[in-house]
DNA sequence: AAAGGCAGTGTAAGCGCTTACATTACAACC
DNA sequence: GGTTGTAATGTAAGCGCTTACACTGCCTTT
């Protein structure tokens, strides 16, 4: 045991300060189980060499890492940002660092990107939907980290989630929709393939049409990756078919912001020719023109309780029950009546 | 408390393997070294076993963390979401994991990040910008952590750096601006104080101002904080000024949409009665009516680079250069010539 | 006065991995 | 055959910390 002139250790603290590298310990990590007078003279040591305890070496003795990670299938458009800095914040108050990492929708990225950062020990993670390989959730369990979805709400699957009703706001939306005088109705969605977010938007708006007694089958459905370019490129196929839509909806903000785009490319003013809708609400929903119709979630608000709630599960609280958060339609003016006869 | 038993450690490996645990690390760590046959005998036994190495372990052993921090203003706003994106991906090929934290441009949090980071054994940093508090980066040299500069430029402060030269884009696209025959400007821009980047874009434009006669004092600068509202807010002053310029200019694209939303809402269009133009060609810009005129910066190749080069100060590489990616002006429809005579 | 309790401290055993050094096996040369 | 060199593998010493357990005084209690 001998320091090489580098970094001090906690042995050379323990030294300076004439007491066991213990007793050094507990100074940092339980204060109140050692003597006042000793742990003065362990502080001004401390100070003394400008000692840094060695995060790997703690990692490896107590198990414990305070980190957690998010593992999210972008950063690109703004989608998780909102909520991911939230969770961020509230983390760094408990003393958490969090860990985040992106995997563009690929399974594949994802199932490694969990693996890397439970190898890392994160001592959480938080994940983005339900939807995923089963083996990865007997992984997470096995290696007894505990693991919150977030952004989507199944309350019959029996886990930690803290999400939106993604299904039931499409609904509503859709409601709205139909209360205008649609009924040529074509809807852009995100992939709904091992996307229960994009699956449940669309469900949602099944739902509405169903209730309203409209032919589900007349719904145009295109299914594209969420970026603005492919809201483009549907848009476009949507309104020269025959009998185009007089609204087409969009599985979130940045598919809808490409259709916007497209529908000015055509000639198209909107919502006086065609309506347009979105989900999230995210800041892009504002900026467009016209600003979109769109269904709000709280993400600041559900980054936060996801934070609370998964550090409270690594802290050995009960698993809380999925918990849906309150989300509102959100009417702007991309969205108006149904066109008079042309 | 994770290890039940359960997890598979490096002896379990070697045990299966019938080989030496010296072995197993050297198949994972530098598989060269090791025969083919044995090789994959180990690399089965890993399959079989489910094996992820112990990080907390190999941190110790190795002195080596392979985890980059990246400490950003702001991931709300996608300033600098594909930036962090291109680099973590390369981070990733790399096998290197990144940790970012944001911290609001609150100087005094970014230092406590900077220190967190550390803390948990950063091999290297990402920082964005380079006005901060010297201690700190005398702190990081002290800790032997490798700090890089990114989204700026100045080729006179030695210190390894990958940015844009924000000064000259902003020159350039003033004298644009100014060859469409505009002399009243307005600028909006970001708070100068400690952020060089916001400092640099304003004094490229008064360099363009100045190479062209025209005179500096003229120039109204609003100074805000990067947020859509703040542009808005400000937008809305300039223009009800008794002599209203004829463009406005905006620290980035944040802003701009910001000013744009404002000068619709005042019954202007764009770039009919007056111009406006962005700065960093996020998403943003080509999706608000009408696009943004902007100068492109090339956030994903800038990411990539600076993973790359990071690693290699971190691998003992020579420390580079301060180096500039090339950026360009971007024309679209939200600058136009001077208006006639109203 | 003896026994028991307890706060405060020390001792030392790991945590799971990397790697310097030691060892082995075998081919290639004299 | 003996020597040497080399590639492949094994052995075991830490890396810096936490914590179970042991110990020491000293204060109560009986």
């Amino acid at each position: 045991m001998r320091s090489n002139g580098t970094t001090p250790t906690i042995d050379d603290v323990a030294k300076l300060a004439e007491v066991s590298t213990a007793t050094v310990s507990r100074c940092l990590n339980t204060p109140d189980s050692v003597a006042k007078t000793t742990r003065k003279k362990v502080f001004r040591a401390v100070e003394t060499l400008g000692y840094t305890p060695n995060f790997g070496a703690r990692v490896m003795a107590a198990q414990r890492t305070f980190t957690i990670g998010a593992i999210i299938p972008t950063m690109v458009n703004a989608i998780f940002a909102r909520g991911i800095q939230a969770f961020q914040e509230t983390l760094h108050t408990r003393g958490y660092t969090l860990l985040v990492s992106s995997h563009a929708y690929c399974p594949q990225m994802e199932k490694e990107q969990i693996r890397t950062l439970v190898g890392r020990g994160a001592d959480g993670v938080l994940l983005i939907g339900y939807e995923r390989d089963p083996q990865l959730y007997k992984y997470l369990e096995q290696q007894g980290v505990p693991a919150l979805i977030a952004w989507a709400y199944a309350p019959h699957i029996n886990m930690p989630a803290i999400g939106f009703h993604n299904r039931a706001g499409m609904e509503m939306l859709a409601n709205h929709v139909i209360a205008q005088g649609h009924r040529r109705i074509a809807y852009i969605s995100g992939v709904t393939q091992g996307n229960d977010r994009a699956a449940e938007r669309l469900a949602g708006l099944q739902d509405a049409l169903r209730s309203h007694g409209l032919p589900i089958k007349a719904l145009h459905v295109a299914e594209t990756s969420f970026k603005v370019e492919n809201g483009e490129t549907e848009m476009h196929r949507i309104m020269q078919t025959a009998a185009p839509p007089t609204v087409v909806m969009c599985g979130n903000d940045v598919l809808a912001a490409g259709a916007l785009r497209a529908a000015r490319a055509r000639g198209l003013e909107v919502p006086r020719d065609v309506s347009i809708t979105g989900f999230d609400d995210i800041e892009l929903a504002r900026v467009v023109t016209p600003p979109l119709t769109t269904v709000h979630l709280p993400h600041s608000e559900m980054g936060k309780q996801a934070a609370t709630a998964l550090i409270d599960m690594i802290e050995g609280g009960p698993y809380p029950a999925p918990r849906a958060l309150p989300i509102s339609v959100e009417i702007r003016a991309s969205l108006g009546p149904v066109p008079q006869q042309e």
